[in-house]
DNA sequence: TCGATGGGGTAAAGCGGTTTACTTGATGAA
DNA sequence: TTCATCAAGTAAACCGCTTTACCCCATCGA
């Protein structure tokens, strides 16, 4: 691996003519020129980039952080801020911290002291304040998806509240009276913005939200599963449920499948997100879009104003859409059996 | 952000002694450690990783190139390689090429660049030299579950000539003779290793494999809509379709469904990943699982072994097993019609 | 002929660590 | 008393690049 000295050694001039002119810092003539460029591919010389970083400071590159990349929903939340990152001549440093705080900790100091010049954070869990005062004094960071509460930082955010209203009312202008909620870690913002949606036209509506058919405990498959099983407990039995992620929708209607219901002659099922897949499953699965790809572009636009030190959104909230399918039919008498 | 000068001036000793005592190469009396601490905690200091590694040559780091990260089996096998990671202290820097050459040149170029100790690399597309090129000269590379000709190399795949054996053979069982195969670039180990494995379990059972009923192209959902209509179109028709992809079995489930056939009962389908969401479409897929988790941790293990300069298995190919769900039915006369 | 100007560079000081090869003072053994 | 030894450090070079502040020479106008 040759470095600066060897080419300025063969190119006969020094180190620093070099570095000016691949930095667009001076201006030689062409003899001169040739010389380095000859020298360059000779040694197949590329620049350390390491020693530019320290050295510059700058680093043309940013980390993100997100909770399982195995989820689809981050994957291709990760694939668009990756992709708006590259038009820039971003490198993108990605890591997955497995919704374990420790490691979301430990990923972003990394990414600090590695010297990216900004982040963009995933999170998927209530903060009990070590992050926040991990990023209080750090600005250069966007928080996507979900928020970090007591910070400042700028953050991308979907139409939590306006979604679950959306969600519900479709559920609502169907016909249905009794329906019930999943959602996850209670402290989460998009936990409480859908669940305040979903209170929201709830209410509009004239209609109760039974206590008992509110569930939330985290995003996951199994807990989908097991907010199904309880929920077919219930008396009255509702006859519609709003599982406000995809991921949850999933598990319910492995839960009736198992129970032998079907979705949605027995029970409507509404989920959100709109994750790659939710086309697929059995039936396909009616949702509320998060514009994904928006998101993360925007994501990265903001952080790189930020980079610039130009200033931007504080807060921006994509616009969320309902998308039809096939989880949801009008209400019939039998299903509340 | 302060430095190892500013801790010792606070510490009262040199930014030698410091760094020895931080790295363990020195014994100092308890007073000068405590003295030490102090300051560390005090100035809240952290090392910059980034002289760090131009000083040290190490990065503690490995680079993994993928796909499309929004493919759940790459970002499968991307979680997999990270947890292997992390166990072992090591951060990962993960990018993603979609598939572009010159994004994966690029994302190489980056990686090694950037000072990683090593790279895990998933290329998904027949290369026409130039990875080869890049990659010539490097070692403490490991090639994961897909090859790049003409370079020595440490690879970990999958058993693919088998894996397609157990699932020509398992549709061959339930009594189709007309079966068609779907791959994906014709360039690519994986295909000719998973054709050749169908082609020798039709041979072995004394079953012409049908030029026209196999089909190459690309591993996508569109590719397994497009061949799908060009099997129905066939004379005699297929009655079973080995789709060497869960992406390609998808979109042939696509097809069916808008043609209004179903699966398994006018069509028997199996697939071959065994990816998340294979047990959720309709029907549950049947396919062959690869042992994504292990890959992604033997890709890990050999590649700290190269790091270290140990020596490793140059080839593992690790077993894959028949899944057996609901789109494979026995063959019933009527399905040919 | 002198001073200013501009072209064509370069020396040297960082960036923030690591590492090798010392130094210095105290102690112990001969 | 003297020399070896050890504990407790430290000075300085280096990793590979950037950047600031020069330098030297030729030319040109006055």
């Amino acid at each position: 691996m040759s470095t600066l000295n060897d080419v300025a050694a063969v190119a006969g001039v020094s180190p620093t003519t070099i570095s000016r002119y691949l930095g667009r810092s001076i201006v030689l003539p062409q003899a001169t020129r040739d010389r380095i460029d000859a020298a360059i591919a000779a040694l197949d010389y590329r620049p350390n980039l390491l020693a530019k970083r320290l050295s510059t400071g700058r680093a043309e590159a940013i980390g993100l952080v997100t909770p399982e990349i195995d989820n689809p929903f981050f994957a291709q939340l990760a694939a668009a801020v990756e992709a708006e990152a590259e038009k820039h001549g971003y490198a993108v440093y990605m890591t997955s911290t497995h919704g374990d705080p420790l490691r979301e900790i430990g990923a972003v100091r990394r990414m600090r002291d590695g010297h990216v010049d900004g982040l963009v954070l995933i999170t998927s869990r209530p903060d009990d304040g070590a992050l926040a005062r991990l990023l209080a004094d750090d600005d250069k960071v966007v928080l996507l998806d979900e928020d970090v509460p007591g910070i400042g930082l700028c953050r991308v955010f979907a139409q939590n509240e306006h979604g679950a209203w959306l969600a519900t009312r479709h559920l609502i202008a169907a016909g249905h009276r009794h329906i019930a909620f999943i959602g996850g870690p209670p402290g989460l913002m998009s936990v409480q913005e859908r669940k305040a949606g979903f209170e929201r036209a709830m209410a509009e509506a004239g209609l109760p939200a039974a206590p008992q058919a509110v569930l939330l405990r985290d995003y996951s498959r199994a807990f989908g599963d097991q907010a199904a099983t309880i929920l077919l407990g219930l008396n009255p039995r509702p006859s519609a449920i709003f599982a406000s992620s995809d991921y949850l929708a999933i598990g319910v209607l492995g839960a009736f499948q198992r129970a032998g219901l079907s979705v949605p002659q027995d029970m409507s099922l509404i989920g959100f997100d709109d994750m790659p897949f939710a086309d697929l499953v059995n039936p396909p699965l009616t949702t509320i879009r998060q514009p994904v790809p928006e998101m993360g572009r925007l994501a990265f636009q903001v952080l790189l104003a930020l980079i610039h030190g130009e200033n931007t959104a504080r807060l921006s909230r994509l616009p969320v859409e309902l998308v039809q399918r096939k989880s949801v039919a009008p209400f019939a008498e039998r299903s509340v059996t």
